[in-house]
DNA sequence: TTATCTTTGTGCTATATAACACGTTTTTAT
DNA sequence: ATAAAAACGTGTTATATAGCACAAAGATAA
């Protein structure tokens, strides 16, 4: 466990929606229980099963958080970008995770004891409206992707897919790029599909000039279309 | 609408998780917009698109949260029992409903308007936490959903909605004869599958002595191996 | 009561997608 | 630099489940 000194000053900026509603009393109260951990790339965070401890915070990174479900199929339930918070849902539940987390590239997080957020939400009712507006809107695209992901082709599944990483993590300076370079099983792990049916209906959305494949690089050629097959089926 | 009026003991007993962390006065102020309405059996209580106005509670009745996607198939993603709280996720996403709900069998549904709740919960730490914890336990059973409905098999998948069914709406006094019957069309719309492999499945689980049907009446017999096929696939 | 509509049940066919096998390319490690 | 291991790509086959048609039973209405 990395332990570094950050100022005030730049814990306040690294998570803003959680420092702003506080008084200066639950604010140094929340600096000294504030930790920074890195991970590497396709390091495991937490795992399914694991005791919830900590909040955490994503600050530099993307992360994904999958459960891995019959006969070692793996599905990806959700992506975090920086700046978003994470690994607190069990906590509240008082549950064990049910799902775990990994890195999907080289990550910085930071770490508060769930107690300490406990404490603070006891006495700030500020806070407690960032979580209940975070988890209402986990809550709503987790249903949305129920629905989609059981009915939808796998066509519709790809394309929602991929307009979804674009929206998540974004574009490079060509703005269309994905910025986010997936393995073709993580992209069919998100799509809820196999491996190959993945490499294959990228190939042939390339081959309809939707996108461009150079590797793990992907470009959005056609994003109209895209969204047309997302939503059609 | 139907406007009855109720002693505070009464709304009291009525909504104890969201009165029991409240001061008088919140009591008081609560009670002064508490309403009632009750609702016929396979009537909508609200659409998908509406805008949400209230937190509701039901108080009697049994009710389905759901989802119609691609080419008028209906998805139902969760079921309401009483003393249930429901509708109060759009609001708090600022987001339009993206699920629809509706009476399994006659209802009596308490309304409170969800402007009341956020004054409320600004001045109420207890309850925030008490919509936290909710909403938290909701997102794990919507991310396991997820996964037992994308990867389980059709027998996985209706061996795991009867046992839901039990464990949600409970049994008849013989201890095994669910206490809510739903149409075939319903149980498939739960389970994600067509009608016609609902009745198939079910009278395959019924050939093989793991439940007796009786028309719409379902005794689950041999829990345990429904218990085994849901886990499965 | 009769007629109409909805729900249930069953068989057959079509099809989307998984599963497998195998070769090639790229990455990682020694 | 070389070997080993992942990841990628493609063709073929197998299969779970949807889709459809139609009959029977039950519910609802006139």
């Amino acid at each position: 466990m990395v332990k570094k000194e950050l100022s005030e000053t730049e814990i306040a900026e690294s998570i803003p929606d959680l420092w702003q509603p506080l008084t200066d009393a639950q604010k140094d109260y929340l600096a000294q229980n504030f930790t920074i951990q890195k991970y590497k790339k396709n390091e495991t965070i937490y795992c399914e099963g694991e005791t919830p401890k900590h909040l955490m915070c994503l600050l530099k990174g993307k992360v994904k958080i999958y459960k891995d479900g019959v006969g070692g199929r793996s599905q990806i339930i959700r992506v975090i970008k920086d700046k978003e918070y994470f690994a607190y849902r069990a906590y509240f539940a008082n549950e064990n995770f049910v799902t775990a987390a990994a890195a999907f590239e080289p990550c910085t997080i930071c770490l508060i004891p769930m107690t300490c957020i406990v404490k603070l939400l006891e006495e700030n009712a500020q806070l407690g409206l960032f979580f209940i507006r975070q988890l209402s809107i986990d809550l709503g695209i987790s249903d949305e992707r129920t629905v989609s992901l059981t009915q939808k082709h796998i066509r519709g599944r790809l394309a929602e897919s991929l307009l979804f990483l674009k929206d998540t993590y974004g574009v490079e300076e060509d703005q269309c790029t994905l910025s986010i370079y997936l393995s073709r099983e993580d992209l069919a792990n998100l799509s809820n599909m196999t491996t190959s049916n993945a490499i294959r209906t990228l190939s042939n959305f390339a081959a309809e000039k939707l996108i461009i494949i150079d590797g793990r690089k992907i470009k959005l050629i056609d994003e109209e279309k895209l969204k047309k097959i997302s939503k059609i089926g």
